[in-house]
DNA sequence: GTTCGTGCAAACGGTTTGCAACAAT
DNA sequence: ATTGTTGCAAACCGTTTGCACGAAC
């Protein structure tokens, strides 16, 4: 709990109740959630928690560096903590995101595209989840 | 245009005045517009075309293979041609989309990874476009 | 008492849907 | 006559915003 406030004060956000319920949710979760799911889990222990207070935070922890959003659903966006740098793979039948550590893919030839400066990238892959 | 009326035809959709004018504008896209998008410029030809019709036929056009969606852009679907496999560089000024040819980025390590099957991937860039 | 965060409700933008009019077979 | 397509408007969902209340310095 005390690296909650302080995560939150290192990145120049003023902890309240209401943010450091989010950013416990959000920072520990590994579902890429939308904003709206972090609302609903969040209410969970919350109840007066509003939906604009949830909106708000997020946007507030993207400012400042906490989370980033990627589009990797459609319809809504989704949040990441912003560790270190990883690919997605997204399972075809349930639609779940996972993380996918960075050294598993390599990706070569980015840096030589004509015309373009590749300053990020990623790997997105869809497929089935394997049994084990 | 007798090769629209083909394709229309070929994916089991028929043709009609509205679906040819979206096909014609969308299949040559190389914009990857949203549906407000192909609508705006579709319409400037065809005044009386719809918003429901442009979605009704888009999402016709990708329940029978002929486009594909992508979600790339942070609160739209984008439509792109099912053509060969590509990549996508996102102009991080602009947020203009634009493709990479598959052979032109190089990704190992895919197939072996724990847990998933990986059966689809891009790779999606992110940077500057070059003066060039 | 000023500043800032919260909660509510209304507004908003992208998309879908219900329905009546219509075209084609 | 049946089937399928269109256009309009209303509904819908995810998100943002305006504003009044309340907490904290």
């Amino acid at each position: 709990m005390k690296d909650l406030l302080q995560a939150l004060r290192a990145h120049g956000i003023q902890p309240t109740a209401q943010r450091l319920a989010v950013a416990r949710f959000v920072l520990e979760a590994t579902a890429h959630p939308t904003a709206d799911e972090v609302w609903e889990k969040v209410r969970a222990r919350n109840p007066t928690l509003s939906r604009a207070t949830v909106y708000n935070t997020l946007n507030l922890f993207v400012e400042k560096g906490l989370l980033c959003t990627q589009a990797l659903r459609e319809g809504a966006l989704v949040f990441d903590p912003c560790v270190r740098r990883h690919h997605h793979f997204i399972d075809e039948k349930t639609g779940a995101i996972h993380d996918v550590p960075w050294e598993a893919v390599k990706v070569t030839g980015e840096k030589l595209l004509r015309g373009y400066e590749v300053t990020e990238y990623q790997v997105v892959m869809t497929g089935r989840k394997r049994k084990s």
